[in-house]
DNA sequence: TGTTGACCTTCCCGTCACTGGAAGGTCAAC
DNA sequence: GTTGACCTTCCAGTGACGGGAAGGTCAACA
């Protein structure tokens, strides 16, 4: 099937599966004769199994990890585990980030009278 | 003063002042004969603000704004909170995100054994 | 006076994961 | 034969910088 066929069947866009081919996350697809690339079913698979590691939030280099493992028929379960583990870390480090500002920026705003005055507590601490 | 120290004082590295002043959110420096950039209090106050901004993640952009703001006496309190509101709303939709990646992560994670064999949840909810 | 070493300058490339768009070739249907 | 929906490659842009090269400047010290 053509990359536009194969695109709506993954969930990936065809400009995404090209780019994903570029940097090597996928081989090459094959060719018609007129350079058209071509996909089978199983290549399909391998792009779903791409976007939902990427709506997990997985780098594509770690997806390229996850690729192989899923591949390795005498894998470590433990493998996988790590590399999912090491995501969840940096997803409560990022989380725990944001509700810092989040926790800020909620006493900067309910401090701030919000009119039509200049005086503004947010823009004081952003000053200090 | 020269740039270095006005990045140590600002907590603004050199590198990112002159980006700054290159897409035009700071004035173009002035400068010495030899052509050093030259910096006042003033510009450093300026830059510790935009570095305390930039640190609770509002945008370029956003601190362009918050930046004009801070500098109309005429301002209304309103605007600046409106920003900040609206950011804090974009936080928030970004920590939902991730929190539901991180209980599905979660889920996953704890359901694999995580030992030296194939059989992996993770990948088999890649794969699904 | 010469020389070091710490500054500073501009410029370009790389990051991450794409997306947009231009210029042009291919295919199926009417 | 023509339309329109495909496909191709290539280049550039995104946000917010950081790295590093090549070269100029300055203050201190021998």
């Amino acid at each position: 099937m053509n990359i536009g066929e194969a695109a709506r069947r993954s969930g990936v866009s065809a400009k995404t599966i090209r780019y994903y081919e570029s940097v090597g996350l996928i081989p090459a697809a094959g060719r018609t004769a007129a350079g058209y690339r071509a996909y089978t079913a199983n290549e399909v698979e391998t792009l779903r199994f791409i976007h939902r590691a990427r709506s997990l939030g997985f780098s594509v280099g770690n997806v390229a990890g996850l690729l192989e493992l899923w591949r390795d028929r005498s894998r470590a379960s433990a493998d996988v585990k790590a590399i999912a583990l090491k995501h969840v870390a940096d997803i409560e480090r990022k989380i725990a980030e944001l509700d810092t500002i989040r926790r800020t920026l909620l006493d900067l705003t309910t401090r701030c009278c919000g009119d039509d005055h200049p005086a503004c507590p947010i823009l004081e601490e952003l000053a200090t």
